[in-house]
DNA sequence: ACTAGCGATGTAACCGGTTGCCTGATCGTT
DNA sequence: AACGATCAGGCAACCGGTTACATCGCTAGT
């Protein structure tokens, strides 16, 4: 066990009081003292237990973040964002994967109970009223990319609808006429949200665009499997918009296979922008998602509420998407390997 | 503020003490008793504060989790699998990066002092001697991937110097003679380890090997830089072999770009198997690294030590790595797209 | 009838800090 | 010389649980 706050307070002959002031730097002590003190707190190498500080000071300068699950670039950059956001504040991050149901969600949030002084939560099931139902009133929480229905809770979404409907609008640009889409799960906010917006600028473009959705479930498979049950159509289709990148990465393997050209036959286009997405031949179209940022502007947020609770109005905030265009979806980019286009990704070689 | 164990107390007319024993499953309560204490915790909304409960038995269920970076596949497969890990034993994880000095570290590990039951660390500042100085004696720790100086600590490590010794004795076996390799920083485990496997494997097998080490940082850009500089010797390389996937195809760019094929007039190695790796044009030959094992195993291993301190004695132990022949390498497998190679991979598509 | 033994419950100390309030000393003022 | 202001520092309650030990009532054994 190693040396308390008692302990120091005895062998520095001061009291209990007087050594947690000069700990916390709080002022009315003497030069002389404080030496002492501090000479005894580095003798008996006394580090203060961060769960008694909590206790007393209800404050455990933590954030709990909660995520469906930690598979993929995609939530490694949101953790990272977060931890950057963080590590700015000086604050701690307690993370969980909640991979399976509603009540294990809830489960997850009442261990949390006293643990953090915030909640940062993407999950399916936490909509407002089941953050009423299940976390404690004193703890705030805030809402990354999730169904938010009421305003008890601050939100950050992205804008998954926008993004779609830029796509869909670059791809009529080109010439496309008929696009499909691949959706993602349909219990799946994102998903649901990549799909309204293609339904949206498919509906506004014009009668003569056709519609074609079909049904996956963000993994690469299921997007291969969607494309055959594509080139297994009579009608012929001009682009393919998946409702993610490795659902179109499933896609890709899957023209490739049947000797169908993209963009020469069929143009190309995914969703996420995950980082093998310009490294593929085409390079993939994309709709770019800063998650990175999200994470980022969510942990400011749930900061933020955790420091001021009632100072804090709830708010809904939109982090844009950004419409990433490659070769593979036919842009007048002819460039079949990609290179000059490669170079326009993030992070390319610098010559 | 919710409410507290006294609350409930009070309103169910009994003592602290036999609520605690009902919410903690300790017998010796009436049927009845129970049944009113449990109403009263229902009613109330009564959720026990963690962070009182770690003070007084002075366990917290909670491993602490320090990372050098959050970027990448690299990290967020360790993450997801130290999470598993963690999930079956109901513990929780404090997740923290370090970015920066030894002296962040050190700040870092003080910080979780009393929040956590264990640690486990990544770090290349981690070794023994730099434990012992900063972390409390009573907070076990486990290391991953980092350098051991005696035994004072358990550590799991990854088979970086076999898997690196593989990789050289498969393009050996394949028939390159001369095998570049792409070292990583030099102050990292991993990087140094693979140098050392790539030494080692070349003066073993004879002097008829040319040997040719360059320096990159890990970043797809040296290994873009490094590809420069082997274009321009006077002599010809059969082979590169870069300390990890990112600086390959850093190299890829650079080979495409100079119009040198892969695996015609250079074969390429890599080292990690990020996904990437298996969608790149040709498929790129690897060393699958299994980080979600790593973490899990890691996990275990803190688990255990934390559940009972005395009992644990230190060891290493060794994860072992996994050659992943693909396309790049020039194995035989001549087939440019690498479709049938891709199938090889993990995850690929089911027809 | 008496008591050892047991099960249900209460009492209160404790975990390791923080902090409001109090004391006593020093110093400046008039 | 008296008095209020200012400051260093101590006292003790408190945060919200846990748990060793004490207590009390009841039953079974002799």
């Amino acid at each position: 066990m190693g040396a308390t706050l008692r302990d120091v307070a005895r062998e520095a002959r001061v009291s209990t009081a007087t050594v947690s002031r000069v700990i916390n730097g709080r002022g009315n002590v003497t030069h002389e003292t404080r030496a002492r003190i501090l000479g005894v707190v580095e003798r008996l190498r006394y580090v203060p237990d961060s769960v008694a500080r909590s206790l007393s000071t209800g404050l455990t300068h933590t954030i709990g973040v909660l995520l469906p699950d930690l598979h993929g670039e995609f939530f490694s950059e949101i953790i990272r964002g977060i931890d950057q956001a963080a590590r700015r504040r000086g604050l701690h991050l307690l993370l969980s994967g909640i991979h399976g149901s509603a009540a294990e969600a809830a489960l997850a949030i009442r261990a949390l109970k006293g643990r953090v002084d915030g909640l940062l939560i993407m999950s399916p099931y936490a909509d407002s009223a089941f953050l009423a139902d299940h976390s404690a009133d004193d703890t705030p929480a805030v809402l990354m990319n999730s169904p938010v229905r009421g305003n008890s809770h601050s939100s950050f979404c992205l804008d998954n609808r926008g993004g779609a409907r830029a796509m869909v609008r670059h791809l009529a640009g080109v010439g496309h006429r008929r696009i499909a889409f691949i959706a993602g799960p349909r219990d799946n906010f994102d998903a649901t949200e990549r799909l309204a917006g293609y339904c949206e600028a498919m509906a506004e473009l014009g009668p003569d665009l056709k519609e074609l959705v079909l049904h996956g479930d963000f993994s690469e498979e299921s997007g291969y499997r969607a494309a055959q049950r594509i080139l297994a159509l009579d009608e012929r289709t001009d682009a393919v918009f998946a409702a993610n990148d490795m659902m179109a990465l499933g896609c890709l393997h899957a023209f490739n296979e049947a000797r169908v050209s993209v963009p020469g036959d069929v143009a190309l286009a995914g969703f996420d922008d995950i980082p093998m997405a310009r490294f593929v031949s085409p390079p993939l179209s994309t709709v770019r998602v800063p998650m990175a940022e999200l994470g980022a502007r969510a942990l400011d947020g749930i900061a933020a509420a955790a420091s001021a609770p009632a100072a804090t109005p709830n708010f809904t905030e939109i982090v844009a998407t950004e419409l990433v265009v490659r070769a593979s979806c036919g842009a007048g980019l002819r460039d079949p390997g990609g290179e000059s286009d490669a170079r326009r990704g993030q992070r390319a070689p610098v010559v």
